[in-house]
DNA sequence: GCGGGAAAGTTTGATATCAAACAATATGAG
DNA sequence: CTCATATTGTTTGATATCAAACTTTCCCGC
């Protein structure tokens, strides 16, 4: 039963930890993967304490300036109610700003600050370096089809898809 | 605010909307195709009500009868501090049992029950169903060479490798 | 105009997660 | 043996997340 990279068939007293057929399956992978890259974009950048999701909203404000809510959070693909706090953090920090739209009044423009800019410019840096040392561990020969992989994925699995 | 300092185009009002350099990046795709198997595999088991979470515990704790709650979150690859509800929960349903080892006493042997192991035998079957999913989706040619991606990112990351 | 249904955001409730502080126990140095 | 330190698990505090219920506003058909 294919035992992990560690691969050992001890007592689990000590060292030695079976995974069972854990280590070959893709999801578990996958989760350890998102995390260790989440951790390590979170060290990086721990000082400005804005996380890569932080991080993904304000690009894509940036790329979008006057963006809704609803279309942020699909772009994210996080829910619109996670938006509240997050967006309500941003805005108290000064990074972003929301205007009441004239033609509807139910939703706002979202757009960056100069400081938000500023923030942002900051953090690019770091996501950079991060991405560039991903881009490393996956190598350069893999990227595009590791890529398209994910994307294959992420479509595959999109809500419905579960069939 | 005569805003838009970018000027270039207002918000998309439909469906188009940019991602910048997001949609290139690794960290965000790895990050969309892991919650994106996530809430499929949550879709396939509602009704059991255990996340993929949840399994990985129960596969890790019947490959390893006995371990304790510190090693089992190292496997497992959460905080002890995480377990400590998790691993009350599974108790109280009667999936797990924990006991206090003679030789340490501050330490739990956790194992699983036998009504543990009929659930994990049930979720074994959406686990498989699932990552067959996911195994057409990355294609059989190149599953080795994308979990070995995996597991250098996960390895490559690791906690202080963020140099 | 007037309702009824749709849409944008917010609120609330439930999980999951980490990190730091803590209590109980173990281990090792003198 | 005793005390300092390490380890195991729990508690607490802070985030992040989704889903569902709710409020306000919009749009459509009549």
């Amino acid at each position: 039963m294919a035992d992990g990279p560690q691969g050992a068939d001890e007592a689990p007293a000590d060292a030695q930890i079976r995974l069972g057929g854990l280590a070959e399956q893709i999801a578990f992978n996958l989760r350890l993967a998102q995390e260790a890259s989440f951790q390590a974009f979170a060290r990086r950048t721990g000082h400005v304490s804005l996380r890569p999701g932080r991080f993904a909203i304000l690009v894509i404000i940036g790329n979008n300036p006057g963006i809704s809510q609803t279309m942020l959070g699909a772009a994210a693909g996080r829910d619109k109610s996670t938006l509240t706090p997050a967006l309500a953090d941003l805005e108290k920090r000064g990074l972003i700003q929301r205007r009441r739209v004239a033609d509807d009044r139910r939703s706002y423009a979202i757009s960056l600050t100069p400081a938000g800019e500023a923030v942002l410019r900051e953090l690019s840096i770091h996501a950079a370096t991060h991405d560039r040392q991903l881009d490393e561990l996956v190598g350069a020969e893999s990227k595009d089809a590791f890529l398209a992989i994910l994307r294959r994925i992420i479509a595959g699995l999109a809500d419905g898809n579960a069939a």
